[in-house]
DNA sequence: AATGAATGAGAATTCATTCAT
DNA sequence: AATGAATGAATTCTCATTCAT
């Protein structure tokens, strides 16, 4: 039983190496069958098809993201700390898992077929633990009530993103981290400012 | 002679049109021959090959912005009514040309191939427009001598590039002129941070 | 497993064939999949490239003929029986394979590229037998010690092709047995002559 | 008038570039025009197609031997001499001219095509100079009236070409008139034997 | 469940030849 | 006579997917 989901795993950790290598289209089932030492007919038992392969990818890795915030933002007590958590937790996460910054960022983030898939809308929705923090931080009153929370959210990540895709295009050469202190002034500096009616979905 | 020039105007002008309902690999060079309503051969007796032909389509199209751009700025008076007009250019530009913005923004920008190339290059170049206006606001006054030339040019760019890709990925479906305020806001709220001795490309 | 031998087989039966019939270039690889009552892309998963198929027909066709000449061989004593049953052996195989004739005499054995091959080096490798034909004949006193193997080597192979390639270029229409007495005199004859101490690889 | 016949010629001379440095198929006919310095389609007025024009080669070269061969043969007597000077200016002549030697042993000798041709027979024809030094001979009483002439002439046309094809095939690393020695002996000591009735076209 | 052989659709590219100028 | 732009047929090879074992 446990096996079959290891067995998924290991094809989805072989298929993460091959999509980060290249792009989709220059990616073959062929090579990640082989990296995860299985026939390629089995990847279809796991698998409809190459596209649902590419788009498990995410579900899989932010569950692990998910996994590891929670983890560590246990015991860290007020919205701005745990906030500051998320940035270290996030820039962290790729810093270790460029080749699925890579199929995220510059792929997946970037496809209007993505877009409309359901693999988005559950990423949309992981990002809620970020809602729930600052809500934190309003209730707590560290951060003010007129703050429109979901500007701040799409504040935060697309700082983030930034940050990231240009790290990823320049190859990876410095080290992701060494952003951490300048995304933390730029997201606290626009908590300041990013007040308004103005709605997000 | 110039029949020339027209016939490869006219291949550009399909070949946007194909690579922009897709991408690079769905797109077929015989759908361009099509649109183009030439034969498919023909094609390459004016590009050497297909990746050829795609990365012909940014120099062509920089070199109609920036000729529109000089236009627009002329008769302009003053730095900060100069990087307006920029803003307004980008969007506006970008907005009637919402095929190109998705061949530019979402295959371009992302891909790891296309940065190592001579085209790259050019367009880096091509935006030294933006660089001189901003000196220009330094020499009469208006732009702090203190604010690093290369960030302020990177948070201009960055902003709008942010702004369009968006507006694509959501399908073009708002008005992209609506942000024209909010980029203004943002840039130059930002040039008053942007102080340093950072050097950046 | 044998089965995978067989449509080996079956494949470069079928593209003796074809390539047989006119050149490499004027070939085509669905050609030969109609003949061998395959999918095109089925060659493709027991050989490289055409290339690849075109010169691992040698290859086979050699193995199948030094079979037949050891079989034929057996029983026979004497270095002088054994090379007129060498030139019979050769005279024979080519009447039976002439479309492999064609392709080994008027494709390969003239191209520039094929000398450089892998193959061309087992080919001549595989000529070998003719050579210790030739040196029993000098242990047992009936060829002279003094008669340079490798020169007679060519000689004996030299007049075999010309031979059959004539024969070819005539479009097959007579007996190419009929040359074997022709053949066994100039051979016998050349024998006599070849002496020297030149060397040959 | 003169003209096109040099234009012509200049044609037919960068054809022979083109041709002997690969073969009929990856030679191209825009490589020839640019050699000749002339447009593609201008090719087009003097050749009926790119086939007219390789088998156009031949003809040419061949009245240029047969040119070379009579001013050498000028004041020799004795149809021994004259052999021995053929088999001069043969050697001489593809020491001269590798690339048509290319050209003629290494694809047309071997085309079954080119055996279906005029040019084949116009080249047959131009051997025909040998068949009177042979006849020659015979009135002179020097060259026994028994040999067979057409036997003796196919003897020293191909020791000729299998001589001058296996230094092509090898690269024409070394001096191919150092075999001038070689085949005037197997050419001699050959007319010892080729007597006989059997007929030869 | 796993395999991997077979499939066959699909697309870029080349180049001899034509023909309007 | 010369040009050279336009043509379009023709072919190899790849690879996701299927299915019999």
């Amino acid at each position: 039983m446990s096996k079959k989901i290891e067995r998924r795993q290991s094809i989805i950790q072989a298929a993460i190496g091959v999509f980060g290598k290249s792009n989709f289209q220059d990616s073959s089932i062929s090579e990640i069958a082989q990296r995860a030492n299985i026939a390629e007919g089995t990847i279809y038992q796991y698998f409809k098809n190459k596209e649902d392969l590419f788009f498990s990818i995410p579900v899989e890795k932010t569950i692990e993201f998910c996994e590891e915030l929670d983890l560590h933002l246990q015991g860290i007590a007020g919205a701005f700390n745990k906030i500051r958590k998320f940035i270290w937790c996030y820039l962290h996460f790729f810093k270790t898992n460029p080749e699925y910054g890579r199929i995220l960022m510059l792929e997946m983030r970037v496809s209007r077929s993505f877009v409309k898939t359901d693999t988005y809308k559950f990423l949309r929705t992981s990002t809620s633990r970020i809602l729930e923090i600052i809500r934190e931080g309003q209730d707590e009153g560290t951060i003010r009530k007129d703050v429109n929370i979901y500007i701040l959210r799409q504040l935060i990540l697309g700082i983030l993103e930034h940050i990231v895709t240009r790290w990823l295009l320049k190859g990876e050469k410095h080290d992701l981290m060494q952003h951490y202190d300048q995304v933390n002034e730029l997201v606290f500096y626009g908590m300041s400012c990013s007040r308004g009616s103005e709605r997000h979905e």
